[in-house]
DNA sequence: TAATATTTTTAGACTAGTCTAAAAATATTT
DNA sequence: AAATATTTTTAGACTAGTCTAAAAATATTA
């Protein structure tokens, strides 16, 4: 059985990975954990210990299968949870994060898979990111940031960059959810913000930070 | 914010009080937390430091007002997440305890009163113990150990002493569960075992063990 | 009352996880 | 290639929580 800080580290270590490729450093680890570079190093050196990752100092980590299952796993039970408090419990989007990493803790072989069934199998959470299956697959469909659209193309709203309380915040204010088709109507050479006609509403200003960070599944 | 062990401490701490009225020794801490005495005295030192317990050497230990309360919503937590685990889940009864062990201490001011809504606001949990309310009130009824009743006296199982997995499996596999009417038929003078006719059911015989940890609600 | 048994506390050692400061290694700049 | 900057690791100190063994206090028995 791992401590939480183990799994975190793990759940952190992953998503870094995801993002960069292969090989993640102390540095990066240390400012995702909130934590001392120091620190990284004692704790990396006892997962390696526990084969969950593989470390050469100075080299950087990677997970081992082991590791990265374990991650998913993580992953899996943050993202029902968070559905769960979306879906049956009327929190809103922002609020989920912190509560979810908690829950995602809770050692039980059985409580996620009857969760999962009770939730009716959903394939993304409140995010749109997507829930691993109880194999570890994650079903990933191929999404663009509505910055990467052009003039007059379409799209559906199906995930978020930054997740971050204040941006979820900012995006619900401007209708900016889950499932709202969009279109791009022009673009500011200026500072790149855009002007797009959102679903059932009036055309409205994004930035170009927004644009960057709202993901869209393309249609028509 | 307390941490895990803390709030453990303080439950086990609440639940000796209900038991033995005001006092309660190192010792008997111990057993429950599953821990040794000198564990037990330092944590009390501190627990004490944070105003949660009065504590002098020697002389046992009582909750503050501010340890009662703590108390009272841990147990409401725990009861709230077995009944979620029982009603939306459908675990047994059996199963609930350690899983509601570990989400109790989940920090969220508005989580725990999200589930009681979800719920339905309920008022016992699968075992039958009452769920304090937001305010930290209990409402109890009187209920009487099946040992007590005489013959031909009916009543209705509403609670259980002890909470047991093995016990429970054991009154599940008779039928003996919560809501079911009972009647005293006769009693064995040689070792207390009772004849006991339930509800939908045919007569059987259970010993005294049994008798003396199963709860009932006096009916006519 | 004294001897014995039991409970509780204290002292010191341990692990998990954190930190700061300094040392070591690597990367970058000149 | 040398100097400088940055990253990473190591050493030692800290807290939380645990343990064992011994000491202290209380309870029980003879």
């Amino acid at each position: 059985m791992y401590s939480f800080t183990e799994e975190n580290y793990i759940k952190a270590i992953y998503k870094l990975q995801e993002k960069s490729g292969i090989s993640v450093n102390t540095n990066a680890i240390a400012e995702i954990m909130q934590t001392k570079a120091a620190s990284v190093t004692d704790m990396i050196k006892k997962l390696s210990e526990k084969k969950l990752l593989s470390y050469a100092k100075y080299k950087g980590v990677e997970l081992t299968e082991t590791g990265r299952k374990m991650a998913l796993e993580m992953i899996r039970k943050h993202r029902l949870w968070e559905t769960f408090l979306y879906d049956k419990l009327n929190f809103s989007w922002d609020e989920v994060h912190d509560i979810a990493e908690q829950l995602e803790h809770i050692k039980s072989t059985k409580l996620i898979d009857c969760l999962d069934e009770f939730l009716g199998f959903p394939e993304n959470d409140p995010h749109g990111d997507p829930i691993p299956g109880k194999n570890g697959l994650i079903q990933r469909i191929e999404l663009y940031k509505v910055s990467e659209l052009g003039i007059g193309e379409f799209g559906v709203i199906s995930g978020v960059v930054n997740h971050s309380s204040l941006f979820l915040q900012h995006l619900e204010k401007n209708q900016l959810v889950l499932g709202k088709g969009i279109e791009i109507v022009s673009k500011s050479d200026f500072d790149q913000s855009l002007r797009i006609k959102i679903e059932g509403g009036i055309p409205i200003m994004i930035s170009n930070e927004v644009a960057r960070n709202v993901l869209l599944k393309k249609s028509r």
